[in-house]
RNA sequence: GGUCCCAUGGUCUAAUGGCUAUGACGCUCGACUGUCUCUCGGGAGAUGGGGGUUCGAUUCCCCCUGGGACCGCCA
C-alpha cells in the first residue's frame, strides 16, 4: 500500500478535499490571529494556516517550534491572486488547519535545518539523524538507493545471481590492514573483515553459478580521505567463460542502464575511450584521468634537454624528463603570487620547484624565459600547442614526481579557471596496468591489483626467476568517470600452477602461498572455469551522480576523518568482561 | 607515521596587547489576519584546556585537546 498523504506532494488535484499530513515544523510565521507553518516530510513543504475560524488548531500552531512533530487535518485551498509559492511543488495550494495535534516537541536544533547549511562537519555528524533531514540528504540517499534498484534489476535481467559471502572472513596478507575480530571459541584466533569478495566469488564461479552479483560491504583499515571511508559498498560481479572485452560491453551497458535510471542521461558508451595505463601516466600523469579536462600533459625532454635552464638540462641528465601542461588563459588569470602557492603546494609531490612561461605574441616571457633562445620558445609553443594567453607550467624531475605534480595542477587549474563541464560525464577504461609494483616499505614486488589478477599470457615468463617482474602487464581494467576510480576489474587466474608462480613472484613460499590461499590453490586442482570480474564503488558512483565532493554525503551514517563515528562515538573502550571472554583481557 | 591549516554566544562570523568583544541566523518575550528571507519593539547568550611573555592576553609564544586538508597508506 503506497502512502498518498505525503505533505510535499498535496497539489492542486486535492483542493477541496479533507487531507492529514503528517510531518516536521519547517518554519512558522505568527500573525496573532493568523499563523503559517510550512510543514516538511521527505516529499517536501506545504504550508499550514491556522486562523481564528479554528481556534483550537491556532492554539496548536502558537505553540509549535521548528522540527516539532505535527499531525494536521483540513481542506486544500487553492491560494488566492498573488500568494502562491513558486519555490515549492505545493506552492498552488495551502491547506487550511481545521484540527491539529503536537505528536512530539523538539528542542531548538543545533543547527538549522536547510540545505547549504554552514554548519561544521563534526557538529552535522553528531546530529546526524538531523542533518539527514535536510532535502539535499535525502535526495542523496534516495539516489544511492536508486542506483541499488536499477543494478539489481540490471543483474537479474542478465542471469547473474545474488549471492552473499560472509563478513567474518579470513585475514588474508597482502592488500590493507585488516579489521580484526577476535574469537570467543578460539582464543587467540581471530576473523578478519573481508577488504572485496574476492576469493569468495571466485570460488562461486568454481562452483559453477557463472555470473554472481553481490551490493557487498568491505573493510579496510587504513586512513580516510573525502573519497574514501573505512567501510564502503561494492557493486560486485563475477562471471565465468567471459573475456575482458565481454564484461567490459557488459559494465558499460550497465552504468549506461544506471545513469538513464537514476539521472536520466543517456550515455553513449561507443564514445567510452579505453586508454593504457601507460598512455594514461603518459598524457594525464594518473591512472584515473579527468578527461573532461581538455589540456594534457606534454612531454618537452627532448626540446629542452640541451637547455641552457640547468633545472631541466640537469633532470634530463639525471635520468628524468621535463613535461608541461598549457593552461588555457592562465596567464592572465595567475599572478606572480598564485603560482608561487602552486609551487608551494607541489612540494607534497616531491617537486623541487615550479617552472613556469607565459605565452604572450607569440613569444614566452617571464623568470626564466631568458634561458630559451627564440628557435627554442617557438620550439616549446610548437610542442605544447600553446596559444597566447596560456601558462606554461614545467615538472623536472623523476617521472613519478613530475606526473604527480602536473597531474595536480592540471586538476587544480581546470577547477579554479572553471574549465571544467559539471554536466558532462566522461567515463574512461583504463586497461593493461602492470601486474607489480615495487613496494619502498617492503623492499618487494607487491600485486597492483591483487595476487589472483591474471598476466597478459605474452608476459607469462615475467613471473619467472631471472625475469624483470616490473615488465609484466595485466588483463585488468578500471572504469574512471570524472577523474574517480569507480570500479576496477580483471580476468583472474583459474589455474593452479599460475597462480603458484604469481604467489612465488610476489615473495611467498610455498608453505606461506598454502597456508593464506590453500583453499583456493586447491580448488583450482578440481575444474575452475576461467573468469573474470569487476566491482564498482557504490559510495563514489553515487557521490558523483548526487554532485556532491565528499563520499560522506551519500552516506547515511558515515565516518569522519579519524575513523570515528562522532554520533555513537565509535570505536568505543569496552568492558573488562568483554575483554575476558574474548581472551584479550590486558595486564594492567 | 609525516607536513600544513583552523579553534570567539546554539550556529556561522567580525575585531582588538587595554574602554560594555561585532554582525547575521537561531532562541526568547510582546504586537500584528496573507506571510513564505514576514515585519516591528524588548531580552538572554561566547573568546576550548593548561602554561609562558606582559602592568594587562581573546589577541603573541609553547603544550594539550578537538577539527580540517594533504603526503605516506588504500591487494
Amino acid at each position: 500500500m503506497k502512502r498518498t498523504n505525503y505533505a510535499g506532494l498535496i497539489d492542486e488535484q486535492y483542493i477541496d478535499q479533507t487531507v492529514t499530513v503528517q510531518g516536521w515544523v519547517q518554519k512558522r510565521r505568527n500573525f496573532g490571529g493568523l499563523i503559517f507553518i510550512d510543514l516538511r516530510d521527505r516529499e517536501g513543504l506545504v504550508q499550514l494556516t491556522f486562523s481564528e475560524k479554528f481556534a483550537d488548531a491556532l492554539a496548536v500552531a502558537d505553540e509549535a517550534r521548528n522540527e516539532f512533530v505535527l499531525e494536521a487535518t483540513g481542506v486544500v485551498r487553492r491560494r488566492g491572486a498573488g500568494q502562491e509559492n513558486a519555490n515549492i511543488k505545493s506552492g498552488l495550494i495551502e491547506i487550511e488547519v481545521a484540527q491539529a495535534t503536537i505528536l512530539a516537541e523538539s528542542k531548538t536544533p543545533p543547527f538549522y535545518i536547510e540545505d547549504g547549511v554552514n554548519a561544521g562537519e563534526e557538529l552535522k555528524l553528531q546530529y546526524r539523524y538531523l542533518d539527514l533531514r535536510r532535502p539535499e540528504m535525502q535526495r542523496n540517499l534516495r539516489l544511492r538507493s536508486k542506483i541499488m534498484a536499477s543494478s539489481l534489476k540490471f543483474m537479474d535481467e542478465h542471469d547473474f545471481i545474488n549471492i552473499e559471502t560472509p563478513i567474518l572472513a579470513k585475514s588474508t596478507p597482502e592488500g590493507a590492514r585488516d579489521y580484526l575480530v577476535p574469537s570467543r571459541v578460539h582464543p587467540g584466533s581471530f576473523y578478519a573483515l573481508p577488504q572485496s569478495p574476492q576469493i569468495f566469488k571466485q570460488l562461486l564461479m568454481g562452483a559453477g553459478f557463472d555470473r554472481y552479483f553481490q551490493i557487498a560491504r568491505a573493510f579496510r583499515d587504513e586512513d580516510l580521505r573525502g573519497d574514501r571511508q573505512p567501510e564502503f559498498t561494492q557493486m560486485d560481479l563475477e562471471t565465468s567463460f567471459m573475456t575482458q572485452d565481454d564484461i567490459q560491453a557488459l559494465v558499460n551497458d550497465w552504468v549506461k542502464a544506471i545513469m538513464k535510471d537514476v539521472v536520466d542521461v543517456d550515455l553513449d558508451i561507443t564514445q567510452i575511450p579505453t586508454l593504457t595505463y601507460d598512455e594514461a601516466m603518459r598524457r594525464f600523469g594518473t591512472d584515473k584521468p579527468d578527461l573532461r579536462i581538455a589540456y594534457e600533459l606534454q612531454d618537452v625532454s627532448e626540446v629542452v634537454a640541451d637547455s641552457e635552464f640547468g633545472v631541466f638540462s640537469g633532470a634530463i641528465a639525471n635520468g628524468g624528463q621535463v613535461k608541461t601542461i598549457a593552461v588555457p588563459g592562465g596567464a592572465d588569470a595567475y599572478s606572480r603570487k598564485d603560482i608561487d602557492k602552486f609551487t608551494d603546494y607541489v612540494k607534497r609531490y616531491g617537486a623541487k620547484g615550479l617552472a613556469w612561461l607565459k605565452v604572450a605574441d607569440d613569444a614566452l616571457t617571464g623568470p626564466i624565459a631568458k634561458f630559451f633562445t627564440a628557435d627554442k620558445q617557438a620550439a616549446l609553443i610548437e610542442a605544447t600547442k600553446a596559444v597566447n594567453g596560456d601558462l606554461l607550467l614545467f615538472a623536472a624531475d623523476k617521472a613519478d614526481v613530475v606526473n604527480a605534480t602536473l597531474d595536480y595542477l592540471r586538476r587544480e587549474t581546470a577547477k579554479n579557471l572553471q574549465l571544467i563541464d559539471d554536466n558532462q560525464w566522461a567515463f574512461a577504461w583504463i586497461i593493461d596496468w602492470p601486474l607489480f609494483e615495487y613496494s619502498e616499505e617492503d623492499d618487494r614486488w607487491i600485486s597492483a591489483h591483487h595476487p589472483f589478477t591474471m598476466p597478459n599470457v605474452a608476459d607469462l615468463h615475467y613471473l619467472e626467476d631471472g625475469e624483470d617482474p616490473h615488465q609484466a602487464h595485466a588483463q585488468s581494467y578500471d572504469l574512471v568517470l570524472n577523474g574517480f576510480e569507480l570500479g576496477s576489474g580483471s580476468i583472474r587466474i583459474h589455474r593452479m600452477d599460475i597462480q603458484e608462480k604469481m604467489l612465488k613472484a610476489l615473495g611467498f613460499t610455498k608453505e606461506q602461498a598454502h597456508e593464506a590461499f590453500g583453499f583456493l590453490l586447491e580448488g583450482m586442482e578440481y575444474g575452475f572455469p576461467p573468469m573474470g570480474g569487476i566491482a564498482l564503488g557504490l559510495d563514489r558512483l553515487a557521490m558523483l551522480l548526487a554532485g556532491q565532493s565528499n563520499i560522506r554525503e551519500v552516506i547515511a551514517f558515515p565516518k569522519n576523518s579519524k575513523a570515528t563515528e562522532p554520533m555513537t562515538e565509535a570505536p568505543t573502550p569496552v568492558e573488562a568482561k568483554q575483554l575476558d571472554d574474548l581472551g584479550l583481557a590486558t595486564q594492567d
